[in-house]
DNA sequence: CCTATAATCAAATGAAGATTTGATTATCAG
DNA sequence: CTGATAATCAAATCTTCATTTGATTATAGG
């Protein structure tokens, strides 16, 4: 064996959905680096090959991963000039669906930073990332506030509250069930609207 | 060394909460035997005299008592002859509180069961009597609707939605922060009811 | 005062896995 | 075709912990 023909060749690509699926799956601490090699037909230790730091490091291209699509689409949102209702709803269901589309990375930037990144620094500075899109959900309520769209609110608790139920839906989603991450980005705007109306 | 003074000498639910405190700041996988021992100045290995089973039978204690206490709660509430807006508004603040308070436990219920039971059916015993919990969040909104003081809404994804919400409160709220978990509970409830009525 | 028992401890034991190491073989640039 | 380099592997190695084991000592009941 060894060094595989160019087309099996296995990129960190590859290796970042593999191990974003077994993280879902197992958690961090239960994910072997040989589950994640497996699921790409390698061995454990030539994950080291592409990411030298080793677990951690391949957890947290994970999560950042995760953490900049998301925030990448949300700040076009942010950036559009439609409505503070039209955007909150956009916004929600991009959120939504993203994780009721991508389950595995959704759970894992959820769950998975407390338990893992060992390294404060580390840890503290993906939290403080975190924070960051959270910002971007304030700014869409506040515009809608400072526009008389919606009325004032404790913007800060009001988007945690969003964030929360959206983070919980990754812990009970299941493709088979009835509802579609559409349906019920649907269903959550509109109460979410309700509150900021009334 | 060897057996303590009587005043001393530790009980299992000393251990419990001590388990609790170490599982809320490591979760379970860095919560090392020897870090709860500690904690109530005892040696990992004497932790076994008490529970015989180790970690995961700390780990499942822990889980089951929080639960026992809510449930009880809530049950209360749910018989109780309140209009079912108040009954909302008591259990969402029984809830939120019951998280603000005991951040230790809550988180742990919360973030751990994933990572933590190994034992398929042990987990999926926990689970399903978190869904049995669910039910009496769901019993209490159907009873509204069924009498006429909310407007019909999906009674299982609304639940799911404050349960979402509630359940991150445990991820970031700090007891030194501006909001007390009443304050938080109050906002929380006026938004759901405005979602029920509007 | 004895004796059985409960609560501890210190020091093994054992396993599970992450990480290293030292070959081995495709590929690619020249 | 030739070396250099990249991608792999199999087989160590190293750590970290949970769990056991075999004493040791308070305490309570008789």
């Amino acid at each position: 064996m060894a060094r595989k023909p160019a087309e099996q060749t296995v990129n960190r690509e590859d290796i970042l959905f593999a191990a974003a699926a077994v993280l879902h799956e197992k958690g961090y601490h239960r994910a072997k680096m040989e589950d994640i090699a497996r699921a790409v037909d390698l061995t454990a230790g030539s994950l080291y090959h592409h990411f030298p730091n080793g677990k951690q490091e391949i957890l947290l291209a994970v999560l950042n991963f995760g953490l900049d699509e998301i925030s990448k689409h949300v700040r076009e949102i942010l950036d559009s000039n439609a409505s503070p209702e039209e955007k909150l709803r956009r916004v929600v269901t991009l959120h939504i669906t993203g994780i009721t589309d991508n389950v595995s990375i959704g759970a894992a930037m959820v769950f998975e930073i407390r338990t893992m990144l060992d390294i404060a620094e580390v840890r503290e500075a993906y939290i403080a990332r975190r924070d960051q899109f959270e910002s971007l959900f304030r700014q869409i309520i506040q515009e809608g506030i400072d526009e008389g769209a919606f009325k004032p609110v404790d913007v800060k608790l009001f988007v945690r509250m969003i964030l929360g139920a959206h983070n919980w839906v990754g812990v009970w989603y299941r493709d088979t069930g009835p509802l579609s991450g559409e349906d019920i980005a649907a269903r959550m705007t509109e109460w979410f609207l309700a509150a900021l109306k009334s």
